[in-house]
DNA sequence: TTGTAAGCGTTATCAT
DNA sequence: ATGATAACGCTTACAA
């Protein structure tokens, strides 16, 4: 494979100008750029990632951490939410920073950018087309964390909610429940979408009735949709947009001395901490957390330093956990 | 960060012998390993990445690039079919594989494993699950290649094919066509699938009536479907499953006289290179078929050095791209 | 404007 | 079983 060095060589200068014009960081000759251009194209020269990361590792980025009112709201409510799910993401962020350098300083999606940044993690669904125009004004590379907006080419890293979902909702079928319904959170959210979609496709593919119940997980209303549902027939089996709305569904439950999973099966999305320790232990799908926030960050770090990388999305593949509530 | 060298000071050791206990690729004494394993965890020390990768570049991987019989006979049709899509990925597979110096060989899925590999590459949507097995049981990293198998967590890589027929759909939709149909090749494809997903919800999301008709790819019955669908009404618009479709869709109409775009619209997929030559050029979603083949060799490269990385789907963008067709 | 050379953090080849 | 040390391919002071 073609080095820098081959370059240099072809060229007839030294691989410091070489990286010159690779980066454009400094004046050259515009006759010695080309015969450097020259020698690239004909070498069909690209420059090893691996060589450039480590050489640039001195470098200490900047990196802006943005998070939305919505997780304010959910964080202040104690660690037991927010921080069961965003909070371990954001502490890999942080510690994989730490590691290569960089410093990473948490914004409000809201604020106005007065400072300046190497690069952008936008987390969670607050981040609407007017937040994301303002951070793409920097020019600067962003990941979207968590969310994804249709239409917007930003890199962005998801867990694999559609799968997740379609998997613990077969497997309830599997299991010979028919009447399984679905309560979910706000469906702006990108990821509790796709959990809505698996649930739906599943539930189709059995040829079986679905049935969905938003509720505000902000606010928590969760005492109104389960008043409304067991007005009628109580279901078979609940399948929660996360761990925290299948807590609430229980403890919610409890209190009509609805027994878990005796009467009514009930499984979550996320596994959080919390979600082991639960009376019952919840069964759930494992949302990868830490690896999410290492691939945000390195897939960040790769586009900081590499500009001009098609974007893509990145989907994390989850894992079915059964415990005793489903 | 903690470096290498730290570790080494920390435990009275040379940065050879941590990487050998780092790598077990030596005899080390359980004393001196216990030294290492100490400081290792005691700095929470990881490896970088780039300076592995860069160390290990001597290094000459072996890559089995597994192909499909249905590619086969797509690739002896002639370059004007296979060649275009897959043949553009295999060819950017081989560039980079080059320049790392690894060695591509090429092998049918059907095969028997005799030899040895390093990893392998799978192209295309004949990886059944039985055929995914054979190449798990050598426990050498995989990573499929337009394609996906739902429940298997193996690493993969797709064009997002879902946004692409959304898009492209509702570009029809908006410019007021109603009578939209889709025509596809077999849904067993995950790609062919997901473009199907993205035509259904665009027009379910409009409140449009959808109309899908299949045809066999391979064979090629255009003629029999293109029959049946003129007996009825003829459709504002086709959007067929890519490129080879609609451009089969349009030759047939010209028998039948029906001109394309004056009487029907038709998006294809993919933007193969024949694509913008067609008569009339062909309106399309390109598919970044480069950039797949050099993301999925980069993730198995990845994935060849570092063991135990945690699987995911990556999905590259597309781009509408209007033409004369649609 | 250009060249020289010292890193960046690992692995791997020799020695010992 | 372990240690020295030369790569790996690029960037970036510092010199010229």
């Amino acid at each position: 494979m073609a080095t820098i060095d081959d370059v240099a060589k072809l060229a007839g200068v030294s691989t410091a100008t070489v990286s010159r014009v690779l980066n454009n960081t400094a004046n050259v000759s515009e006759e010695t750029r080309a015969k450097v251009l020259y020698a690239i194209e004909k070498l069909n020269f690209k420059p090893k990632f691996s060589a450039k990361a480590l050489a640039k590792s001195k470098k200490r980025f900047k990196i802006g951490l943005g998070l939305g009112k919505r997780m304010q709201l959910l964080r202040d409510e104690s660690d037991e939410l927010g921080g069961q799910f965003y909070g371990i993401i954001v502490r890999e962020i942080k510690a994989l920073a730490m590691m290569h350098g960089a410093i990473v300083k948490e914004l409000w999606l809201e604020d106005d950018l007065y400072e300046k940044f190497d690069g952008f993690i936008l987390v969670g669904l607050d981040v609407t087309r007017e937040i994301l125009k303002k951070f793409k004004d920097t020019e600067k590379p962003i990941v979207l964390l968590d969310h994804y907006i249709t239409g917007e080419e930003i890199d962005s890293v998801l867990s694999d909610n559609y799968n997740g979902a379609f998997c613990a909702v077969n497997y309830l079928i599997n299991k010979g429940y028919k009447d399984i319904i679905h309560i979910h959170g706000p469906l702006t959210s990108y990821s509790f979408k796709r959990r809505h979609d698996g649930y739906i496709d599943a539930m189709k593919n059995a040829k079986l009735k679905s049935q969905c119940y938003e509720y505000d997980d902000v606010k928590n209303n969760i005492d109104v949709v389960i008043q409304k549902i067991i007005k009628g027939k109580i279901p078979e089996a609940i399948f929660a947009s996360n761990d925290i709305t299948a807590m609430r569904i229980i403890s919610e439950l409890k209190k009509y001395k609805i027994g878990i999973p005796d009467k009514v099966k009930i499984i979550g999305f996320d596994d959080i901490p919390m979600a082991k320790k639960f009376n019952p232990p919840l069964t759930t799908v494992k949302v990868f957390k830490q690896e999410m926030g290492s691939i945000a960050f390195k897939r960040l770090y790769e586009l900081m330093l590499n500009e001009n990388i098609h974007p893509t999305r990145i989907s994390v593949y989850t894992k079915f956990i059964r415990r005793k509530s489903g």
